[in-house]
DNA sequence: GATGAATGAGTGTTCATTCAT
DNA sequence: TATGAATGAACACTCATTCAT
């Protein structure tokens, strides 16, 4: 199972770890324009020159959180559509896992939908072309498992590329709504939930 | 039908729609923190003055686009919820007339989005307390629906509040996936398809 | 004796009055800089039109407050120049004027200090000269008091033109305690204590 | 005696220094109001930033050269009210200490008035009240003096606290005038007429 | 590696004044 | 006379980034 993220990176200097884990709180709370480099400076207890030291600008510091939870998420999905077996356990395990995942890594969820809205304005071209092909990879793993799924005779005649909008859409409107009244319901549930009304239904 | 909304203040001084307008297209695009009031007044073709004339700050610009577009939608949902007859026809009726509201104020959808991770910083406390309230009665009123068609024997039994979480949730995530990849698929079809997939499950 | 400034012009437009008297409560409270021409226009109930249909600028309304002030002042003290009698006698009752002056014009007062410092900043150069020679024909009045006082025996030999600074300044260094310190003590206690003291030095 | 004001903080970062510098010129030339924090910055030869770096707002700069003088001003006649021997003796070199303080510190001087008629309006609540505190104890010890000379004899029964009014007012008032007619009369030759003829009348 | 003083373009906002009606 | 919408220069202040040490 993935390490805490910030772990992860354990073995880089502490100085970049504490950047890091600032940014990572800081940008979560409050997003990225809110957050001045003063403020992550301070949270990590760095001066400014360190922190680009470590990161050329304030935007590769959002990048490489951004990166992270992408990838993590993506390889959940990869993982999912390259193991062996029937579709829909495939497709319910996943739901689980990236449920799992949305509960230990809640801050990093966060994260990514601050910097949704906005992403091509807070990141350059290059980087922004880097977060939507994780968006892109993802998606096609998706369409590529609903494929599997109808060749198999699991699923019945959909189109997979809409399929494949539909579950990544629930997913993402599960996790904002979440986000935003965590404590009003649980995201396991509803995200169980709905997988099986969906399921029950692409079975028929 | 509701008129379009640029259209609605017609009668209002030619400027103040000037820069409302400026203001749909600036931050529906861009976002907030990447419009400056310059941009604002140049593309509607004021001075600065101006915008502060009809205006009490950035700020105020923002939140009243942002309130005529939850408005639109909650009216809808409310006279959803207030018409009689049976409630699955109502919702299906409900989700076409909200994927027609999508299409016709395209930008109003866009500018929601782009106001919605971090709308805490953009506004103040005030203005903060009314959007999450247009958000509150949206979610009270489709469950006030869901609850309507349980006690008539038309949905099976399930958490009414749940429901209107995972309802309103997978509105939010086709909405978010389709503004991202516009040319890539329907919302009407993805709206309907999942909706009916939907309805399916919770009538049996 | 005065009438009440604002009721000197009663004959003008009551518009022209009811900025003159908006001014001035708005000048003598808050000063030049923190009184806008909205919240003077406002306080008067009038548009900002009106405004500058009876004054070219805001620095008119406050010249001509502060000009009716200072002429008040300087009537007082010529007429006490002019009048026949010992000049002790004329001196004392000129106090006890001066003293009365600021007791019922207690806003003007406060208005005048509140220029000084920074007149020559508020008012363009034709109105600081204006302003100035006030205190210079002031000052030369009460230097012609000392002069006709030595030249009757009634003062010992001074320097008139220093005593008139003295006298002045002490009269203003009185008023500007008073004005801060309004509460604490009597300013025609005062001014009558200071200035027999003086009196009696001055003629031994 | 204390150190010229700017030499003063001579082991501070000449970046500070030269700000200080420029604004104790520009503002006992201008005022607050008039100055700016572009005039203030090109003056010092510094760029914006660096004003901010050093203080947190105008005002703050403002606040450290007034806090300076006033410090002064009451350190002399805190020394003055705490040395032993006759009150009379002690009075009159304080009058010589505080003429020789503003021929020294004439610029510092200036800069108080300027402050004085908007202190409210310029100091946020914070900064005024310690302004206004320290005019407080500088009447508080002066009233304490002729407490003491009356306690001793030296002086005739008045009221200590009505003289420090008067006593301070007196001095203002002198201060005032000197500021406004440098060339035209010696303020120490004024004072000290003053204060003799002030200090014959309370010892009969 | 690390610091923190320094930069300066850019921000949202104000406000005295003008002028068509 | 009187209005109030419109102007635009000016304002105090911020902040990502640089660089000598």
């Amino acid at each position: 199972m993935a390490k805490d993220k910030v772990e992860k990176s354990r073995e880089k200097a502490a100085n970049e770890q504490a950047i890091k884990a600032a940014a990572l709180k800081l940008f979560s709370e409050k997003g990225f324009y809110a957050t001045s480099t003063r403020d992550l400076t301070e949270a990590a207890g760095v001066s400014k020159g360190t922190l680009y030291w470590y990161y050329k600008s304030k935007e590769e510091v959002a990048f490489s959180l951004v990166s992270d939870m992408l990838g993590d998420f993506l390889e959940l999905i990869e993982r999912a559509r390259d193991e062996g077996g029937p579709v829909i356990a495939r497709l319910e395990r996943l739901v689980a896992d990236v449920a799992e995942l949305y509960y230990r890594e809640t801050d990093y969820l966060r994260l990514l939908w601050k910097f949704r809205a906005d992403r091509s304005f807070i990141f350059s071209k290059e980087y922004t072309e880097r977060v939507t092909s994780y968006y892109v990879k993802i998606r096609g793993a998706l369409e590529a498992m609903v494929e599997q799924g109808i060749a198999a005779g699991e699923i019945r005649e959909v189109d997979p590329r809409l399929m494949a909008f539909i579950l990544l859409g629930i997913t993402e409107g599960l996790e904002v709504e979440w986000l935003e009244n965590e404590e009003e319901f649980s995201m396991r549930d509803a995200l169980e939930v709905t997988m099986r009304m969906m399921v029950t239904s692409l079975t028929r």
